[in-house]
DNA sequence: TTGAAAGCGCTAACAG
DNA sequence: CTGTTAGCGCTTTCAA
């Protein structure tokens, strides 16, 4: 056997089994197994896996020695084999609630390749799959009895997504957007980044400020509207809220409703940057000057807002999605946590 | 034995074995597997093997039975198990070639998604990794040996990756950008966008055009380049050529070179949209109007070029994204192969 | 508290 | 061409 044969000091065996001379080549063998660092501990393989994930009593002083035997060979575990046995997956999904299939935009991107970067030294990897808003139970479904899948981070999650959830996944998902008793949430403070921006406008003088809104099926969209409201309320203004989403269309439909319901608004705030743009262009098509006539502040900072001089909040998504990738690995069970959105001033408000 | 007691109707057995009672969900196990496909066959596991895998020898007949067995059970093989025994891997790491730390930028964000998205239905998981530039050796090195690696896509390939690439990766190893002998490689045609924008500005009566170029150490950019310097000198023009990179200071430090050396420049071609924005601004500082005085063209055709009606061309970065990580799938011995450029005419030129 | 042993689902050598 | 057998590296029972 060739475990029999291993000396204690050779991580790297020399005798390489027959059935690694064929495609796969003899270097794609783990340097150093649980089975080295056990030898090296002088303890059984058994005892060296307690020691090393804490799943059952060892003593302190074994403990100890198993994971000095570890630090010094340079030991990590194999996920692959540690999934297999254990069911706990080589993956993290980010499951993006959607109607469409078309679930790639910069947002997306940027969560799945924060999540990649936390993950890739973990041994694991992220995937992407698109959960129907509709009815999202059976792609769940099918997650939940994926072995594959470590666990999810839900993106755009609404209500029904968050009830139906399998209870499989329970304690491995976590929510970037609005939580649930079971499913831990992270966020941007999108209520803090509507008030700050209110603030802003209200010290430069606007006095007529209108809201476009991100869209209303998306729960973690309530939050910055209703401390919208607050805010304009408690400066005295009046409360001027349009239902919107988070394109250019919205923003240039949503400044049209806007300027058709009240004439006089001198500044707008928009649910997102790319809303901001398309109300820019409305504007501009309207015939007014930006900030002149009409402030606009966006939110997510994104690089075109810099380029087109947009005042907006800024969106720290990396962050985010770390936070969330991390919480998954940690079991999910962290409370409710946001982040902050800071206030870029520039031209257009 | 479990197996043993195992009815072959059952796909998804009621007994459940005590250690899937603890912190992992029963459901986390596969409904059917091999066994069940080859019970149901009426073969042995390992012909079953072979006649889904088609890694040796199987009659047309015994094929035919296994696999109609697998479509009407469903069989999805479990890669977790296969990844273990076969050492193929559970994830695709994207590895890019970078000096700093920071390899987060729109672009990798769009590869890694559009890979992300091609390997979820495989059960397999995408991760990031950066390779100095300078010293590649161990980090490629390390991957060749870990274990949980399948393929590696490159970005940002240089000379030297590609030289010191291990043998364990070739055969799973893609490039974007410039490939090897033993390293495929898919890229977008960015000597056809330097053709095609040079053809627009000369169609449109420019006679004095410069080129910003991308970083020279990234041997990609060396094809446009040479694609400029032909275009302009077929067309009879000067050839004016200074060194960039891929930001916006680029864009401008190029812009102020290409003024100072030659003032009568009247179009410039930037080695991408970042740096055209920052040529623009230069452009703008110096007193030219655009595109009045000179002419800007970019590439990539970012959201940021539409909004500032920068002319363009496009870069089908998910499109390339997807081929390279299927050429990994499939063993990476295609050809190279370009991705169209289209040009997209704004105001800027 | 520890070790021996079983086995996750699959592939590959080997003998028939 | 097929079945038997032996594991991949790890975790988890179970008995000591």
């Amino acid at each position: 056997m060739r475990r029999e044969a291993l000396p204690p000091d050779d991580p790297a065996p020399a005798v390489v089994p027959p059935w690694y001379d064929g495609s796969v080549p003899a270097d794609a063998r783990p340097a150093v197994t649980l089975e080295h660092v056990a030898r090296a501990a002088g303890v059984s393989r058994a005892t060296a896996s307690r020691a090393l994930t804490g799943g059952g009593p060892v003593s302190t002083e074994t403990q100890r020695q198993v994971r000095a035997a570890a630090e010094t060979l340079g030991y990590v575990a194999d996920p692959v084999a540690r999934a297999l046995v254990s069911g706990r997956g080589t993956r993290l999904l980010v499951a993006v609630v959607s109607d469409s299939p078309d679930v790639l935009c910069w947002y997306l991107a940027r969560v799945v390749t924060a999540g990649a970067q936390v993950l890739a030294p973990e041994g694991l990897g992220v995937g992407v799959v698109p959960v129907p808003r509709q009815r999202p139970a059976g792609v769940l479904d099918a997650l939940a009895r994926d072995r594959t899948v470590g666990g999810i981070v839900l993106v755009n999650t609404t209500e029904q997504v968050l009830a139906e959830l399998p209870r499989g996944l329970v304690g491995r998902t976590v929510s970037i957007g609005v939580g649930s008793a079971t499913v831990p949430a992270v966020d941007v403070d999108g209520a803090g980044a509507a008030r700050r921006r209110v603030e802003h406008l209200v010290r430069s003088g606007r006095r007529r400020i209108a809201m476009i809104t991100g869209p209303s099926w998306l729960p973690c969209t309530h939050r910055p509207v209703a401390a919208f409201r607050a805010a304009v309320r408690e400066a005295g203004l009046p409360v001027r809220v349009v239902p919107g989403g988070f394109c250019a269309a919205d923003g240039a439909a949503g400044a049209a409703t806007v300027l058709a319901r009240w004439p006089d608004t001198d500044a707008i705030v928009a649910s997102c940057d790319e809303v901001a743009f398309g109300a820019l262009a409305a504007l501009r098509r309207s015939g007014r000057s930006v900030p002149g006539d009409v402030a606009v502040a966006g939110f997510d900072d994104v690089p075109a807002a810099e380029l087109t001089e947009l005042t907006t909040t800024t969106h720290p998504v990396e962050d985010i999605a770390t936070s969330a990738v991390r919480a998954v690995l940690d079991g999910a069970r962290d409370e409710l946590r946001y982040f902050p959105s800071e206030l870029v001033v520039r031209a257009s408000a």
